[in-house]
DNA sequence: TCCAATTTTAGATTTAGTCTAAGAATGTGG
DNA sequence: CCACATTCTTAGACTAAATCTAAAATTGGA
């Protein structure tokens, strides 16, 4: 119905990566929830549905998926990292004050001027984050609490 | 001699931000060491030339630091996070093999796009981080250990 | 089918970073 | 110059993130 089950099959055949079914979970839960989830959250979420994968399960899962460019980690400052599924292209946008992950449509760099400052280095992806403040914070909603899991960190009560 | 002191003075005085003698020495190293430093070392470093400062202090100075912009965070996934003064603006990129993180000349990004991108909301600031190999990577040079320290995670021996 | 390589697993371990409560330093108004 | 409130530092305990280990399970191919 979904065809969440080919778009990953073909995803896995094209980059070559093993299809295991816990990497499988692993990825198709990315997909189907385009949240920014830790680690931990996608360890409880996979296995409230499904049979048990351990914690070193999901890890070795998601460096596998990075690896192969399927998921790409969102590092924040001083809390866990975050992934996403790279299946469209996007940049993303952090919230100074909750600290949300919130999507921004694709948009490119000026070739020309990348080209130069990266030098002869041989550039795979281009990563760009914008910071500010989020559209709730700014209205000053305090409810705003993006991350229910354990916020840890900077962010100021919101 | 050397104008750092005048230079974190003024730092100080424009961002309103205390200058007490920790947060001195803290800013003073990293503008003097050009490296990504993660708070460990700046911890060890501090503390090897001057008087002791506790670990917790270290914290609690970068992240003062880093709400009055004078020191950037680096978020690596799966690893420490980095800082960087700030007193000159540039770019970074990081190689997929062996995780160090260099500098890149400073460049624009399309103003028209990134607001459309960004919609509604305040952007307080840009960041442009690329990913690939870096030249010494790409060299094959093996002896290229760029985080003398604990180099925790993915990156291959290289 | 059998073997070698890869993957998963549970649990222990390491490391990053925060928290707490108490004490020190600082700045301000009188 | 003093008193008081505020801010800052500190050591160490604590929490959480992520890795590591060694053993068991699964897989793909000859």
């Amino acid at each position: 119905m979904d065809g969440i089950r080919e778009k990953l099959q073909k995803a896995f055949a094209r980059t070559g990566l093993r299809r295991t079914p816990q990497r499988h979970d692993v990825l198709a839960w990315l997909v189907r929830h385009k949240r920014h989830a830790t680690a931990e959250e996608i360890y409880e979420a996979v296995n409230r549905s499904n049979q048990r994968l351990s914690r070193a399960t999901v890890y070795n899962a998601l460096h596998a998926l990075v690896e192969s460019g399927l998921v790409r980690p969102v590092a924040v400052e001083g809390a866990a990292s975050r992934f996403d599924s790279t299946l469209d292209r996007h940049h993303h946008f952090i919230c100074d004050r909750c600290g949300d992950i919130e999507d921004l449509a694709w948009f490119d760099l000026p070739g020309k001027a990348m080209q130069a400052a990266a030098g002869g280095r041989a550039v795979r992806d281009v990563e760009i984050t914008l910071h500010g403040t989020c559209e709730r914070c700014a209205r000053g909603k305090t409810k705003h609490t993006p991350n229910p899991s354990k916020t840890r960190g900077e962010q100021k009560a919101c």
